[in-house]
DNA sequence: CCGGATCCTTATAGATACTG
DNA sequence: CAGTATCTATAAGGATCCGG
């Protein structure tokens, strides 16, 4: 928050807060839960120590986020979000739906496992199936990356990393890529367990439900520019 | 969108188009209507019509916005959102009601008239006063400023500066910080009109419902960081 | 190792002047 | 009016180093 835009609109007080480069996709990497300075830089490939260093700084010094000291015996550093920062989440909706359908520049590149599963999230569709309503727990492994997710009453309430002390209700162990395909429809679900690209054990008809209503609508490769 | 952070995250992505500075507050001037080179000038002190200048070309090439020709005799260029560049909507949404909360900077300095009028846009609550519904059309003058708006069925369907052909039901004249007080409820809209600070006609009820429906959730002067 | 700080280089923004 | 051009000041990128 160096440069301020100086107004009083709430806008640009929340891109004097988030506007600098990095500074948004340092708070994305801390949505599924807190990080180590390492794991952020990791993260982010291309930032560099000082950049993060300073936008950490800012953005405790702001109120998006907080750095604790674990207890010991692990003793270390870790960055998360403040209740404040976690109210960012509409926020990150509304740029990836924005974002996924880009007319002009393609989206391209690697991307992460975390942000699969959030893009789960984002574009999970409660409203699906004519409001059909079901409650499961989901243990899903994407490589060697595992991520816990509860579904209640068709509600997405729960999206962690790591496990849960009770046993899921479905057990899925796939690639990033392979989940990717089969949440993009590019693959059905059971045509990726016959070719063993995935692995999955328990409720099949919660694990069918959950891919139908994280599906999201064609990523508009020929939604035309109006002009 | 010169450095890209050359990431498959939608988000990413949108911010490559989006992240550099005074990019999305460009898009923002353009939220009402299409506007001139100058117009924007005048709408973000500080900026330099050298970053003006790339902005909006970098917004045109990259689909957010298109620059037209207005046909003669006006014959001038202005620069409007593609419809793309429209569905931003839920971005400003989300970024403009979190920033009203922040916990620690505070929400100061000037505020445009089209930022005013477009708050109340965004903190619109349709579902105030028990879904009561109803239908009405506004004219208000904040200053030298003509705006707009339409409401049906308790849903605000139109916002525009500027008049229309029909007459309103309601018309009203007051300064920016007069509708901003009535609008937080700092003052109450019958004071404000003894006051003469503000200036009404027609449907009284359906300005009071305006009013009572775009009334934001106060500006958390104390609401905790929760470190 | 982890969590940074430092130093140098490059890219982008700010300021001001100027032009078709 | 709608921008370019030029110059300066910041901030980001890249590499290395350092203390716990």
């Amino acid at each position: 928050m160096a440069r301020s835009y100086g107004e009083g609109c709430p806008i640009a007080l929340s891109l004097d807060i988030l506007g600098e480069r990095w500074a948004l996709l340092v708070v994305r990497e801390l949505r599924l839960g807190s990080r180590r300075y390492r794991d952020l830089e990791e993260a982010l490939p291309g930032i560099t120590p000082a950049v993060l260093s300073r936008r950490l700084r800012s953005l405790e010094e702001t109120g998006v986020l907080s750095r604790r000291q674990l207890p010991p015996p692990a003793s270390v550093q870790v960055y998360a979000l403040t209740s404040w920062g976690a109210e960012l989440e509409p926020v990150f909706q509304a740029l990836a739906r924005w974002g996924v359908r880009s007319p002009v520049v393609p989206l391209a590149g690697e991307i992460s496992a975390d942000s699969v599963m959030l893009g789960l999230r984002t574009f999970f569709n409660s409203e699906h199936r004519g409001r059909e309503s079901w409650t499961a727990t989901y243990s899903i492994w994407l490589d060697r990356n595992q991520y816990w997710l509860r579904i209640e009453e068709g509600l997405l309430v729960d999206l962690i990393r790591g496990s849960s002390a009770e046993d899921p209700d479905v057990l899925v162990r796939t690639s990033k890529t392979a989940w990717q395909e089969v949440l993009g429809r590019k693959q059905p679900l059971l045509r990726a367990m016959a070719a063993e690209t995935l692995e999955a054990s328990g409720d099949l008809d919660a694990l069918q439900r959950l891919i139908d209503a994280a599906g999201r609508p064609a990523t508009s490769e020929q939604s035309l520019l109006d002009s």
